[in-house]
DNA sequence: CCGCATCCTAGGCGATACTG
DNA sequence: CAGTATCGCCTAGGATGCGG
C-alpha cells in the first residue's frame, strides 16, 4: 500500500482545484467544451480575418471544412453561445430584409490566439499521434 | 457589395486549412474535442502526478469532480483513447486479480502543459466572461 | 480489480419548412 | 437574409451485471 503518497497527490491536487473553477458554471470547462466542438474554433479562425454576415460566414464554413457544410440553424447556436461569452459582437442594421455582422471582440481575438497554440501545437505533432494509433491499432489483432 | 476582400479572405483562409489538416482523420479536430470532453484533461491532471491503478484514479477523479463521479465504462474508454493516441501509456501486472497502472507518456506531459496554458487563460479571464453572461442574459429580457 | 456487454437518457447536430 | 420550430439521428456518458 503505497497510500501516504497518494493521499498527498489527493490532497495536493484538491487544492489546486478548490483554488479556482471547480464549482459550478465553471467557465474553463465550458469554454473547452466550446473549443472542443464542431464548428466554434473553424469560426473564430474565420471572424479572425474581420466582419461577416450570417450566410457568407455560412458559406466560408462549409468550404473549409472537409465534412459538410454547418446547418443554419447550429451556425445561430454557435453564434449566441460565443456572443453570449463576450467573444463575438453582433450588429444589426436593417430589417427588412435584415443585415446582421458578426466580428470578434478583443477577447475573442485573444481567445483564438490560445487556442490557435494548442492547435497549432497538435498539428505539428499529429504524425506522430497518428504512428501511436496505428501501433495501437495493430497490436490487440 | 464587398466581394472582393470577401473572396480575398476565403482564399486565404483555404490556403491556410489545406495546408495541414482538413482531411479526414484530422488530430486537431478530434484532440480538441477530446479536450473539451468532460473527463480527459482531468485525467490528464491526476495522471501528470505520477502512476495510478484504475479504482485509485477513479476513487480520485470523483472527488475532484464537482458534479458526480466518472464511471467506471467511461474511465475505460477515455483512458484507451489517451493511451491510442499515445499520451497515456498502461502497464499490466498479475492478473488475479489484474492490477493495471496508468501514467503520462512525455507526450502527454506535453499536451497537459499546453492544454494547461489555454485553461489557465480561461481561468484568468473567468469573471470577465461570467459578466459577459449576466450582461447577455439580461439584455434581451 | 479490471474490463466488457447491455440498456438507457440527454444533448449535439443536420434537414426541412416557415415567419418578418 | 436572419431566425425559429419541429423532427429525427447519432454519440457521449451513466447504471448495472457478469467474467476472468
Amino acid at each position: 500500500m503505497d497510500s501516504a503518497p497518494l493521499h498527498q497527490a489527493i490532497a495536493r491536487l484538491a487544492a489546486e482545484m478548490t483554488a479556482h473553477g471547480k464549482h459550478r458554471d465553471d467557465p474553463a470547462r465550458e469554454v473547452m467544451g466550446l473549443l472542443g466542438d464542431r464548428w466554434s474554433t473553424l469560426i473564430l479562425l474565420v471572424l479572425e480575418t474581420g466582419e461577416w454576415r450570417h450566410a457568407d460566414l455560412r458559406r466560408t464554413l462549409g468550404q473549409l471544412s472537409a465534412e459538410q457544410a454547418i446547418s443554419q440553424r447550429v451556425l445561430t447556436l454557435k453564434l449566441r453561445t460565443l456572443e453570449r461569452d463576450g467573444f463575438v459582437a453582433r450588429t444589426i442594421t436593417g430589417s427588412v430584409p435584415p443585415k446582421v455582422s458578426y466580428r470578434l471582440t478583443p477577447l475573442g481575438r485573444d481567445l483564438h490566439g490560445q487556442a490557435r497554440a494548442l492547435i497549432d501545437w497538435i498539428n505539428t505533432r499529429a504524425d506522430n499521434i497518428r504512428l501511436a494509433r496505428e501501433r495501437f491499432d495493430a497490436a490487440d489483432s
